[in-house]
Order: structure tokens, then C-alpha cells, then sequence
DNA sequence: TTAGCGAACTTAACCGCGTAAGTCGAGACC
DNA sequence: GGTCTCGACTTACGCGGTTAAGTTCGCTAA
């Protein structure tokens, strides 16, 4: 089953076959249709290696996680970033290729293979950072990407499916405040990534605007020990916070952890919140209270975004990811009276 | 960089590159020496999709998830055997492939595709069930697979990387049975599925062996919902059982969490031990007792079997998969004296 | 001495598609 | 009426490998 096949069955050549299927001009609407009935009837699709080779598309998209692998499966957001890619791509009939890279040099090793082999057609960045090194090289390599960031990316980079971590971060703080929290601390991810940033940023910003004390930031790398012993370190504090917020949902049920093992209560002596929510943060007792965001959702518009680019000649614009909610559970309550 | 300038680098033809590359016969040791050294200088590696073209290997590997796509977040399963399959396959650089399918004939017609365009040198099968259609398909069709199951794979199928959930069940009732647990009780993942048929038959043999009357089990779907529904009965029976085993963690934990709304004090009142180990088993409080596998290694195993069932020519044998160990944590205690 | 043979390579024909360059016929134009 | 142009296809070649079918050549055996 080969295009001569379709083509023979529509009464052209095998060329005529690829201009029709590949949105030509040169063909008449009328053998265009023909042909695209004939391959129709034959079941066919062109063969993604032969195209790839002949430098058309290879229907393929690249994931590359930087991550310890084993800790890959601790976390919910690549499992559902993932699906959401899988689904936007199907659309298209276009696979997912993944690959675990254990640093940066090995993560821009794979985006020149790929490109040298033309083994995919794109590629998905997650977690940008602040000159992000990743960027450069795709651009100089030519091979399309989309990002999953957090703010609109300049001219001349890839685009990006964002999400304001910043404003993010007032909507919870303004929650929490509303209850009567003063003393608010925060257990991060790794300051290397920009939406760690954004957070820290929007955070100092609204406390300062509320003329209330900075807020104590420990930044993990978002393990659970990491974050067991943050949330350690601060309910031992003489003054401890009331509330602490948790990068990811990981830290915070972590940070419950201890909570509950040094004997103080949740929400009645601590609240808690998480940024990233999962089916873990309303499993555990008390249930979480998280901003959540729906990470398949952000998959699928980022496997549309980079699709779309494909498709397209010149550059794509940047666009707003899905909505943020807050997820008001029961971690969290006003404070109790001193 | 093709295989022509490493041809011309070590003085030869193409055909030698080749040869060389796919440790044919018909070139001398010195001269195939001589072909490496020159292809290493050069950074040359075949080119994926003209291999992939005249049906040699394509450099991928591919995995079908067939869960609700919303689901795959939920669970660690399938993110760490993804990332052991990715360890395992990167050593021979060969990539992974990732579908979604919503049903059994989405799956079946991805196989089907993915032969057709020789997109995938091989698959990994998960869940396998009785009479499994897709076992009957990938024969068929002669595309190359591993399954993870629980017995080793009758000849003339794909081989398996079995861990054998009998076993596994048998041990962790004999920790309970030993801590005076009389009363156990069960939720259970979907009949259809072989581990959970093979479970049930050796949780009934070994209520049997001791004349202890026959466990309760409660089919779900694996869901949170059906886990916590499938608990609260348990819970509100007039003779409710002392233990309660569950075949994920999820629907674990979300026992746990009815428990303790219905004041239900886990472990004094009730023990609760799940199969299925993962970071969220360790982060609840109290910390689930679980058989735990490694789930990672698993995958590593089936990766490096798939591999080598590409090399051989004829069948391969099955293997066993990775130990499972009882990880007793907080969540079981002896029964309450009545 | 010469036919015979196997090891070591090379030549050439694909694999299935994309596409530059060519062909052909019909209408436009002066 | 003859040349031009343009749309609609076809021919022919290349992408980067694999591999069946040669071609040498040194060596053995009758």
C-alpha cells in the first residue's frame, strides 16, 4: 500500500498523489478530490519515515523531562502534561516522542540528534529559566518549540502557552490575608526556574504593598525530604507562620506530613495551601486547598500551539494558557486568636 | 554527514558502512575497526527514518496507555514505568513512543498503524487480561512486544516480565493474618484484568487453607470515587472487617480518608494496606503499609527485554521482574481486642 | 595448471515519498 | 495565425540507508 497505489486507483501519478495530500497548488479541485476518495477507499496515509526522509514532516513531537527519573512518577504534572500533549496531537495523527535527560548538556544533545535525524518535527519545553540556554540552540538549530511558561515570549523566540505565575500567586495571598493570615511563609521549587521567580516576586511585592514583613521563602528541590524538613524548619521557628503556601503538591502534603506529626493542626493551628493541584492534594485529610490548574488542558493547547506552527511559515503568537482557580478545601481557616 | 563520508573517510563503500554498522558478516574485523573509528570521528549515526524505510530498525518503541486520558496523572504507575522503559531503551538509543487510547479498538488500530508505516520496532503491552485480543493482533501482525503480567508467557506469545500477584497477595495477607487480622476485606481494581483475577483466586486459597470464611471484595474501576464508596460500605457494615486491602494506592488513600471522616482510627481500628507502592503511600499520614515493587525497574526489565527480543531472531524467554517487598508502615496495627 | 571456492568488498536496485524540471494543451494577445 | 502564458500533470531524481547480486582475489585441490 503505497501512494502508486492511490494513485493508480485515481488514474495519476504517484506526484500528483503528494500535491493533493500535501495542499498543493497544481492539481484541479476535481483530481484532487478524486484522489483523496481513492486513498480514502485504500485506507492509506503517507508513510512518516519516507517523509521524513525527504525532509517533510516526520510526525513526531519531542518531550524531553529533566528530571531524576525516579522521580518522575512522584509528580502528577508530567503524567497529565502528557495526556493533554497526546491529545492535542492526535488531532493531527501526530505521535509523542519522550526522553528522560539527566542535565542541560544532555537535554541539548537530544535536540541536535533529533534535528540532525529530522526524528521529530517540534519540540515542548517545560520549566524555561531566565536565559534559558535550551532556547538559543533551537533557534540556531531551526527546530520549532513551544513553551509552557509564564509570560508571553519576545519576538524572535518560541512561543509560548503561559500562565502568570505571579498573579497566580496574589489571587492565593489574597485568600489567605482575607482569613486574617499575617505571617505567611512559602516553601518553593529551585530559584533556577522563572516561575519560582515570578512567585517569590509577586510575593514580596504583595506584602510590601500591605506593608506586612517579608515573607520567609525556603526554595527546595522539590522532594519530599526537601520539603519536609522546610515545613520542619519553620513550624520550630519561635514565631512560626500561620499559613505556608507550597510550590507543588508534593512539598505540601510533605509539609502536612510533619505537621501532623509535630502535633500541630491543620487548618486549626496551619494553614496550608499548594500551587499545583492533583488528585493527591484531595485525597490526603484535611483535603488541600490548591489554585488549580488544569494540566492537561495546558498539554492540549500547547500540542495545538506547536501544530500550528508547523503548519504556519512565520512565527506564531504567544497565548494565554488555561484559567487558574482556587480550590478552596479544608487546609485552610483564619487563623487562630493568639 | 551520511554514510557516505564515513565510507570515504575509512576507504570503502556504503554497503561496508553498513555491514559494519549491523555486524553482518562479509567485512574483516580491521576493515569494520576501521568503519567505527571513522564513524565515531565524524559523530555519524544511521539515519533513523531511512533506516525505518527499508524496514530495519526505526529507533522506536511503543507504548499504548489505555486509561481515561484524564486519569494518567493520577497514579505513579505509569510515569515511573515510563521512565524505567526510557532508562532501559536510551542505552541503545532508542526512543519512546507515546499513545493514548481510549478503548480496546483505539489500541488494536494503533498497532495496526504503527506496523503499516514500521513507525515502532516494538511495543510494550501493560493490564493484560485473559484471552487478551491484542496478544492474537501483535502475533498477526508479527510486530515485536513485551507484556507485563503475571506469569511467564505460554510459547509462541510475547514474552513476559512477570511478577507473579498471587505470591504477592499471599504474602501480604500472611503479615496480616500474623498481626491477628481475621476479618480482611478488599477493594479490588477492574475482574477483567489479570492481576486482579489472580489476586482474588490467591486471597480465596488462602482464606481456605485456614478454614477463615471467604474475604469480601469490592470491584472498582480504580477510581478515587469508587475506592472511597467502596470503603464507606466496608466500613458501615454490622460486622466490619479489621483490615482492608487495596489494589492501588490511590483507592488506598482514599479509604484512608473516608476512615477518618468516619472516625474510624486507622490503624487502631482499622488496618489498611495497599499493593502498589508510591511517594503518596509514604505521604499520608498515617503512612500506608504496602507491598512495594519497583516500578522503574520494572520497566528497565521490559525495555531491555523488548531489545533483545529485537536482536535474536526467535522467541525469547520470559523473566521474572523486580522483587516485591512488604514495607510495613503506620497504617497496620494487631486488631482491637473486642 | 587450472577449475573451484569462499572471504571481502562493491555495484546497483530498491524503500516510499517529495519536488524541481519538463511536457502538453488550451486560451490570451497582438 | 503564431507566439506566449499558464494551469494541470508527469517524469526523473534524490533523501540515507539496506541488501541481493555481482566482482575480485588469494588459496586449495585434483
Amino acid at each position: 500500500m503505497t501512494s502508486a497505489d492511490v494513485a493508480h486507483r485515481a488514474g495519476v501519478s504517484t506526484s500528483a498523489v503528494s500535491y493533493a495530500f500535501n495542499g498543493r497548488p497544481g492539481i484541479s479541485d476535481e483530481t484532487r478530490a478524486r484522489i483523496h476518495a481513492a486513498a480514502k477507499e485504500l485506507g492509506w496515509r503517507p508513510n512518516s519515515a519516507a517523509r521524513a526522509l525527504t525532509g517533510a514532516r516526520a510526525g513526531l513531537v519531542g518531550l524531553v523531562i529533566k528530571r531524576p527519573a525516579r522521580s518522575l512518577g512522584t509528580e502528577a504534572f508530567y503524567a497529565d502534561l502528557i495526556a493533554g500533549l497526546q491529545a492535542g496531537l492526535q488531532e493531527q495523527h501526530v505521535a509523542l516522542s519522550l526522553l528522560v535527560a539527566s542535565d542541560l548538556e544532555d537535554e541539548l544533545a537530544i535536540y541536535r540528534e533529533w534535528t540532525r535525524d529530522r526524528r521529530v518535527d517540534g519540540v515542548v519545553l517545560t520549566d524555561p529559566r531566565q536565559g534559558d540556554a535550551r532556547l538559543d540552540l533551537l533557534a540556531a538549530l531551526g527546530l520549532p518549540a513551544v513553551v509552557l511558561g509564564n509570560h508571553p515570549s519576545p519576538p524572535g523566540q518560541a512561543p509560548t502557552v503561559w500562565i502568570d505565575d505571579g498573579a497566580v500567586t496574589t489571587s492565593l495571598l489574597e485568600y489567605l490575608w482575607a482569613l486574617g493570615h499575617r505571617r505567611i511563609a512559602r516553601v518553593s521549587g529551585p530559584e533556577k526556574y522563572e516561575h519560582t521567580l515570578r512567585r517569590t516576586n509577586a510575593m514580596a511585592a504583595f506584602l510590601a504593598e500591605r506593608d506586612a514583613a517579608p515573607a520567609e521563602v525556603i526554595a527546595t528541590d522539590y522532594s519530599e525530604s526537601e520539603g519536609a524538613h522546610a515545613a520542619r524548619y519553620l513550624l520550630s521557628r519561635p514565631a512560626p507562620p500561620t499559613a505556608v503556601v507550597f510550590d507543588s503538591d508534593v512539598l505540601a502534603v510533605a509539609g502536612l506530613g510533619v505537621a501532623q506529626e509535630m502535633g500541630v493542626r491543620v487548618p486549626r493551628d496551619l494553614s496550608i495551601a499548594s500551587f499545583d493541584d492533583s488528585a493527591m492534594a484531595r485525597l490526603v485529610r484535611p483535603r488541600l486547598t490548591t489554585m488549580s490548574r488544569d494540566t492537561v488542558e495546558f498539554g492540549e493547547r500547547a500540542a495545538r500551539l506547536l501544530l500550528r506552527q508547523l503548519d504556519a511559515d512565520g512565527p506564531v503568537a504567544s497565548e494565554p494558557g488555561p484559567v487558574v482557580t482556587l480550590s478552596v478545601r479544608d487546609s485552610t481557616a483564619p487563623p487562630a486568636a493568639r
